[in-house]
This record gives C-alpha cells, sequence and structure tokens, in this order.
DNA sequence: GATGGTGGTGGGAACGTTCCCATTCGCAGG
DNA sequence: CCTGCGAATGGGAACGTTCCCACCACCATC
C-alpha cells in the first residue's frame, strides 16, 4: 500500500478533460476560463485532493513566498526581552492575510552570518525584516547591496537609508525625565542603553534635552550605559552609586535594566520611591511585577511589528517606490516607582 | 546599468570548461570528480559569485531544508510567556550547524488553521514542531495523516503517539507541593492549568499525588483551573479565597498565573509567605521580580526546543525509525514567597 | 462576404537543478 | 591484441509550474 504520488496539474487537467494552461488558470483566478471549464477544473481538484506545488511555481515566478525575520542578537536578549516575542506577533498578525510564510533567523555569531548571507544571497526569501540593528552591522549594508527588500525596526543612526519603522525614543525619554522633574526630583542620572545603537542614544538625548528644556547643566558623569540586560542595569546603578550618592531619581532605558537599577538600589538600602525614584522604557511584563511596580514608557511593540510588515509587503508589490520611514507615539504609565 | 542576471550552474559550467554535471558533483562533494576539474569550478564559482538556485534543487530533491515550528495559541499568550521565546533559542541552537531554516507560524483561529492545512499539505517543509498541544487539537491528527515528521513539546496526552518531548510536570509539581508540606503548610490549594492541556493536568496530578504521600486528604475543592494568563491566576486565586479562607498555601502551574494571585492576595491584605505560601512553575523572569521573589519549579525549556528539533531531524533523516518520548527533569528554585 | 477583434483554449518552452545512463579513457589481465 | 573494469565526464530527461504564442470559433462591422 504504498503511498500514491501526489497528483500534478497534469492530472487535473486529465481528469477535467481540459488543458494544463486551463488549469493553471483557474488556480490562479484568470477571468479568462468558461463556467463549464472552471467548475470542471474545481470538481477535479476536489476529487483528487490537489495542492498546488509552491516549489515549482518559485522556480517559473522567482518569488518564494516568504520573509525572513532577522535577530542580530546575542541569544541572551531574545530570553529575557518580551520585545522580540511583541515583535512577532505584531509580523504574525500583519501577515495573517496573505500567503506569506515568515522565517525566523537568530545571527548570534560570525559563522551565522556567513550562513546568513549565503541564504539571502541565494534570494531564498522576497524581504528580509531587521530587528535591533548596531550602528555597524553589517547586515543592513549587504541588504542594500543585494537590493532584497528590506525594512528595519530601528536604525543604524538619524541619517538611515533604508526604510524603517521605530518608537519615539526622545519623545518618550523626555517625556520620563519630566515626569521625575515634576515629582520634584532633581538629581536624575540614567542608564543608557548600548551607545552604537540607536535606541541607546536616542533615548538618552531624550534625557539631556529634558533637562536643558529645564535649565538645568547636563552633567554627563549622571551617565551610565549598559547593555538591556539585567545584570548591567544592577552593576550601571552600582557605579551610578558609587559616583552620586545623593541622586534621587533614575530613568533607565528598559524595563529589565531597571529591575537590575531597582535589586541593586534594594541592595544600599534605598527606599524607592522614596529616596530614589526610579522610571523604565518598554512597559512589559516587567515592569508590572517588580517591587514596587514600574513607571515606564510604553511603546507600541506590536504595531511596529505590523508596520515593518506592511512597509515590507509594499515594498516587495512596488520595489524602489520610496523611502520609508515612520515613528510610533510612546505614552507614560505611572506607576508606584515615581 | 541593469542588473545582470544571476549565473545558474549552465555559466558556471561553460566558465569552468566542464559540463553541467560536473559542477553539480562539485557542489554536492561527489568523490568521483578529478581534482582539476574541481578546482576549475571552484574557481568559476568564486569568479561569478554564483549562489546555486535552492528553489530549482528542492523541485527535483522534494526536500525544502526547512521545518516548522507551529505555535497554536491565542495572540496573549506568546507575549506573556517566556516559555516560547526560550523554546524558540533552543530551536534555533539545534539548527545553528545544519542549513535548515526555520519558519515560524502562529495559529490563532479557524482561518489560519485551514492556511496552515494547505501549506503542510503541500509539503512545503520537511517536518513540523508542534508546541503548547490540546488535548482535541486536530493538528496532531493531521499531521499523523500526512505522514509528515512531526515532533511535538508537549503531549495530548499520557498515551501519546507522535514523538515528544515534555518536562517532569508531575515529578515537579510534586516536589512543590512537598516542599510546601515541609515549611508546615496545611491547607494547600492550587491554581491548576487548563485542563484540556496535557501540561495542566499533569502538574494538578503531581499536586494529588504529593498530597496523598503525605497522607492528607485530597480536597478537590482546593483546585481551581486557569488560563495561564496573569488574569486566570487572579480570579482563580480569589475563587479559591472565597471558598477555603483559611488557606495557607498555593501551588500555581505557572508563574505568570502565580503572579496574578500575589496581586489578589495582596488585595485580599494577605502576606506572602507569612499568611499565605506561593509556588510558581517555570521559573521565568517574572518569578525573579515579583514581590516577593517566587519560589517555581524550573524546567529546561531551551533543551525542550533543542530535544525536539533533534529528535525531528532524526525523523526526517530517516523516517518512522522509532517513536521517540523523551522526559527531561524539573527543579525547584526556592525563593522569598514560600 | 471578407475583415478583424475577442473570449476561450492548449501546446511548447522555460525556470535551474539532480539523476540516470551512455561514453570515453587508461590500464590490468588473459 | 582483445576484453573488462572503474574512474571521470557530459548530455538528456525529469521535477511541476507559468508564460508566451498560436489557434479556433464566434460575432460584429464595413
Amino acid at each position: 500500500m504504498g503511498a500514491t504520488r501526489r497528483p500534478t496539474i497534469k492530472t487535473v487537467a486529465a481528469r477535467a478533460g481540459v488543458g494544463r494552461t486551463t488549469v493553471s488558470r483557474v488556480l490562479n483566478g484568470s477571468p479568462l476560463v468558461s463556467d463549464e471549464a472552471r467548475a470542471a477544473v474545481q470538481a477535479a481538484i476536489a476529487e483528487l485532493g490537489y495542492v498546488p506545488n509552491s516549489v515549482a511555481r518559485s522556480l517559473v515566478t522567482s518569488r518564494t513566498d516568504s520573509i525572513a525575520l532577522v535577530v542580530p542578537e546575542s541569544e541572551s536578549r531574545l530570553g529575557s526581552e518580551p520585545y522580540f516575542s511583541a515583535v512577532i506577533r505584531g509580523v504574525s498578525n500583519a501577515l495573517a492575510g496573505t500567503q506569506i510564510q515568515l522565517l525566523l533567523t537568530l545571527v548570534r555569531d560570525r559563522r551565522e552570518l556567513d550562513q546568513l548571507t549565503r541564504f539571502l544571497a541565494a534570494r531564498r526569501v522576497d524581504g528580509v525584516l531587521l530587528v535591533s540593528v548596531h550602528r555597524d552591522d553589517p547586515l543592513p549594508g549587504l541588504l542594500e547591496e543585494l537590493g532584497l527588500p528590506t525594512v528595519l525596526a530601528g536604525r543604524r543612526s538619524p541619517a538611515e537609508s533604508l526604510n524603517h519603522v521605530h518608537s519615539d525614543n526622545v519623545g518618550g525619554a523626555r517625556a520620563a525625565v519630566r515626569h521625575l522633574l515634576e515629582r520634584g526630583r532633581s538629581g536624575i542620572a540614567t542608564i543608557a542603553g548600548p551607545l552604537d545603537m540607536d535606541v541607546g542614544n536616542s533615548r538618552l538625548r531624550g534625557w539631556r534635552e529634558a533637562l536643558r528644556d529645564a535649565g538645568r547643566k547636563v552633567d554627563e558623569s549622571l551617565v551610565e550605559p549598559a547593555d538591556f540586560t539585567e545584570e548591567g542595569g544592577r552593576s550601571a546603578m552600582r557605579a551610578l552609586l558609587e559616583r552620586h550618592p545623593g541622586l534621587d531619581a533614575v530613568f533607565a532605558a528598559s524595563d529589565v535594566m531597571a529591575a537590575g537599577a531597582l535589586a541593586e538600589l534594594r541592595g544600599h538600602g534605598r527606599r524607592v520611591p522614596d529616596d530614589v525614584a526610579v522610571v523604565g522604557f518598554d512597559d512589559s511584563i516587567v515592569a508590572r511585577h517588580t517591587d514596587p511596580p514600574l513607571t515606564s514608557v510604553r511603546q507600541p511593540v506590536e504595531e511596529i511589528g505590523r508596520t515593518i510588515t506592511e512597509l515590507l509587503l509594499r515594498e516587495i508589490e512596488a520595489p524602489g517606490s520610496a523611502r520609508h520611514h515612520v515613528v510610533l507615539p510612546t505614552s507614560l504609565v505611572v506607576r508606584d516607582s515615581t
């Protein structure tokens, strides 16, 4: 009882008593088919349980009907950051109506980068979504060279030449710091993100601008960059406390780093928010469960995922149509840490 | 300056002064090629920047070199549960050495299920990883019917017929409850997972067995199932407190539900762990940041991801080789909630 | 009644591989 | 000197589609 081989378009054509081409036309919804022919073909398809071979189709159309979501990140992050899950959800939502499949590629080291390069050069996807880009990331340049439709979540620098989408990091950070100022805080430090990423720089810039707008002097020794991890947030907090024992507020560029800061503050006997107020960024699940719950800047991560996907689909449909740059709004969610 | 079309195997053959087949042999590492021919081909490949067209290859080999990770889950979960991220990381790790690509498919509703069904029937992947299976999930049966290599993370029931991997849910739950008993607690309730999932049932069974082993009477009104969400954990806790105002311990089948329970307990003025001790399951990032930090059952989620992938690759290589069933160990991480 | 457009149709070629088979060459063995 | 064999090679066919083009029948138009 060997499994009979899958029916092809020829089998269907024979069964329906029409030519190969007519079957193809029915499959692709061409209007140039008589009603009888269409009915016969559809009946044959149903009887045979025919499913088109998309590989064969790809070969001739040179479309793969799939896109890649590339996450060039040391493995530590995908775990700790709800960010990626939310992006994935947004992407998947945007793809739901289409026939397009999502490939997920984690790039952790040089070897995986080379492998991805070959993969992209072979055009095994129609387009690429790139998430969490670093300033000197080789991938965006490569994609530009290959001429593969690409959209970034984030950007290499404010002068980004590729299509990209990001949230209003500067505005969000400003709102956070303004909120701390309104609460009467005067010694406001910041745990910045990695400075080789635009997110890191932009949120830091927001901190600076808010202070400047309020007529405060900007003391650069109140800045301590970290790597978006909890442990990084902890040691940044430690360094800040050493330099400025009298600080009374911290703006952390991510919730996870803020959580690390909270732990460190507790270790030093500082009460939050009484002695030190803390604001995070992301408004992730972590923010709701820290002790005390974190005031945080909400960014619409899922919407970022949806938007980059929509832009990419448009770019695939009409390549080189236009450079798109979308900025999504943030909002401040106030909880008990301020 | 129109982009010159990609070189094919024919171009390479001409350039190297050999036949198509010889190039193919070099590409596939056949030993039946002379050293000179091989060198000439490799030179030509390098000069032309030739990259094999994997779609054409797929057409003839009928292998796609990709597998799908299917997450049949209402969208609320992928976000809140670090579980999925960890699985993905494990899968990606196991795939790192291979040429195999990972497709991520979220199945949220009937329409997406139909779409996936067609996709799988078209054999657009070589195998499928299925995560978070419900008892009456149609997908496992479909996959069995299609004869597509499949491995489950979790199982439909203890009698699962497909290859599957899961952690020792019963043992983990037993350890949690035993720990509560050792702490001198006597009114131990449980917020169970969904009872249409084996994880839910197994963890509940562990709760029952631990009580029985200790010679306690098992009071079924101390059981309240929920849906693995925070809000679900909250209302389950509320129901339990109503029925048993005197309970002094809760075992929740997930950290997220435990976090909901903590919030509800706080609302009722109960102190944790003084009045009520709480244990979670997963040892996710959430457990470390709740107030107080959660005692939790750790399960090796990343390893689950790695293992299901390894099994799947083996199954693809040698179909029907054997039914595999792997159980991975859990361990208890004690923090301040007990 | 020739002309020409138009809706419907089907066969051939092409997409870029791999696999099967036939062919060539050199060399050992009788 | 013929035979046989294995290593190296290349051409044809096949994989299952889509697209181009040719064709036919029909009807409207001049």
